[in-house]
DNA sequence: ACAAATAGTTGACAAAGTCAAGTAAAGTTA
DNA sequence: TAACTTTACTTGACTTTGTCAACTATTTGT
């Protein structure tokens, strides 16, 4: 019947969710004298200093008229006081005063109570699953296109390579069909790899931005001079954010500091973004063969890079 | 200086960002000529046949005496039509007219187009991300505490043993300080589980909510007559919901069906939660041995039950 | 049968919000 | 530097939104 897509519908069902829930729908704020613009304009007075009824304008999406009948009134009870701004004397800075202070956190300590109320039911987890997925809304509404310098490449922890397997896991799975041989063989290969890691010669990375993990890759010794680069994965929802590229550049880095003399690597023809990552740090392409594993036939090829 | 844990600041700080994102502080209905309550009751009387004024009133949370003028001013632009209930003549059963439908479905398109635009720097996993995140709020907040049975056991997919190993990894490291050879130990358990794998005799089960895994065991044979269960698995923030327990049960089922005569397993000594579970399902401590492995000295035990 | 509760309304009023038209300072341009 | 445009903010007249106390007309409970 509706032509909008399911993500739109449900976040309109989202919308009226949570303004019922937190009580947007009724024009006062929390049973409070104020109503909710004039709350919130109390809340950015108190957290930002040196506004002018302009900033507020424009932060609130307010109109100028509407706000300096606002700003009289708080006048008049004493909430704030105004300067004239030295700069610009059309400007007046806007400062709380002490009385506007007392009510700012009188409205805090409410506000606090009701939102202690709404999660009282809910264990320590889930509170904090509850406030993760609301900083994920917000990253992802706050069109800030800059989470990518938030992108942090660290040591692995344990926990860590259950989480790399269960990541190819799914992706080849979802993506390309394998079938779970595929975990098992991946499964191995990490714990291969943990039980004989040698951390002068080894490692592995993981990706992470706001908390998750969003990526991996690791160098594993294969003799002297012969390092091999295994378990690089993206997640889908984070690619195209040089995050692969990053993480190929680090094994790189400590591949040659290590003294090796080669890397070389397993990958798929059909991997294209990875292909494309490897010949752009100057991997070449060695050797390619058939195979049938996981449920599908392959053509898994052979690329190294000679460092220096 | 503000004594408020953390979670409730975050919630408030959600609320504020969000509020203004989808552009709540403003009276207007996203430019339109109805405020939000009438937008809101429009909706609803879309959405819902049958409706009275107290539905609406409950519902959103009204003044009825409000409501009552909203109505009137509804009625009068022939947006809605009222008709005296058969069953109590006190009620009126208010319907959307062809007039009130059309600017329901102006409303509705007004924002999709606006929440279109919202998400529209997103890639599809993201607002794929961004749709779940809400729905575990709402779930989180609708604070029915009927999740527990929407809890569905399913059998392994590509991916499973992945997860698998990664939540026995992080939480013996989180709550244990086991190092990462016991993600080691648990990966190449599975990884040999998965490679000789015979659903005849063997099964690895899956618990989910909301499609998340919320806890994982598995059936592993030993020799013809004796089944292990292995790699029970219950993520902290589901605990006391009788996961542990439905998912025992189901392995023990199938034990009994696949004619084993005895089920055995390992666990720790300070697994208390564990331990309890399998008393209770008539498992009985047959064996100590002290072992140092994973970083930890520890007290394993094992615990059979005999079938039939 | 009758008090209490429920569903809904009204009028008077207060508060919220909008619009067109202002002032005064700052910035721009020729 | 005079003449303009723009910016920051205000005002008064007005409409809309929302609230309160007091009402009617039913139904429910006992």
């Amino acid at each position: 019947m509706s032509a909008a897509p399911d993500f739109v519908k449900r976040i309109r069902a989202f919308n009226r969710f949570y303004t019922l829930k937190i009580g947007l729908i009724t024009k006062r704020f929390l049973e409070s004298s104020y109503s909710l613009v004039q709350a919130r304009v109390l809340f950015e007075l108190n957290n930002a200093s040196n506004m002018c009824a302009k900033d507020l304008v424009e932060k609130l999406n307010l109109d100028p008229t509407y706000l300096s009948k606002i700003l009289k009134q708080f006048e008049k009870k004493n909430l704030i006081t105004r300067k004239v701004s030295a700069k610009d004397s059309r400007k007046q800075i806007l400062t709380l005063a002490r009385k506007g202070k007392d009510e700012y956190s009188r409205l805090r300590k409410i506000s606090n109570v009701h939102i202690a109320s709404l999660v009282q039911n809910l264990t320590e987890e889930e509170k904090q699953y509850l406030v993760s997925s609301m900083g994920s809304i917000e990253k992802l509404l706050s069109c800030t296109k800059d989470s990518s310098d938030l992108l942090y490449i660290r040591s692995h922890r344990p926990g860590d390579i259950g989480y790399v397997i269960h990541r190819h896991g799914v992706l080849y799975a979802q993506e390309y069909g394998f079938n779970d041989q595929f975990d098992s063989y991946v499964a191995k290969g990490m714990a291969r790899f943990i039980e004989n890691y040698n951390p002068r010669k080894e490692h592995l990375w993981l990706a992470e931005t706001d908390n998750r993990i969003v990526g991996s890759v690791a160098i594993v010794q294969r003799d002297d001079d012969t390092a091999q680069l295994r378990w690089m994965i993206v997640e889908p929802a984070q690619r195209g954010k040089k995050i692969g590229k990053r993480l190929v550049k680090e094994a790189i880095r400590f591949a040659r500091q290590k003294g090796y003399k080669k890397i070389m690597l397993w990958t798929i023809d059909f991997l294209h973004a990875a292909r494309k990552l490897y010949s752009n740090e100057d991997f070449v392409l060695t050797q390619t063969k058939q195979s049938e594993v996981w449920g599908k036939v392959l053509t898994e090829e052979k690329w190294e890079l000679l460092l220096r």
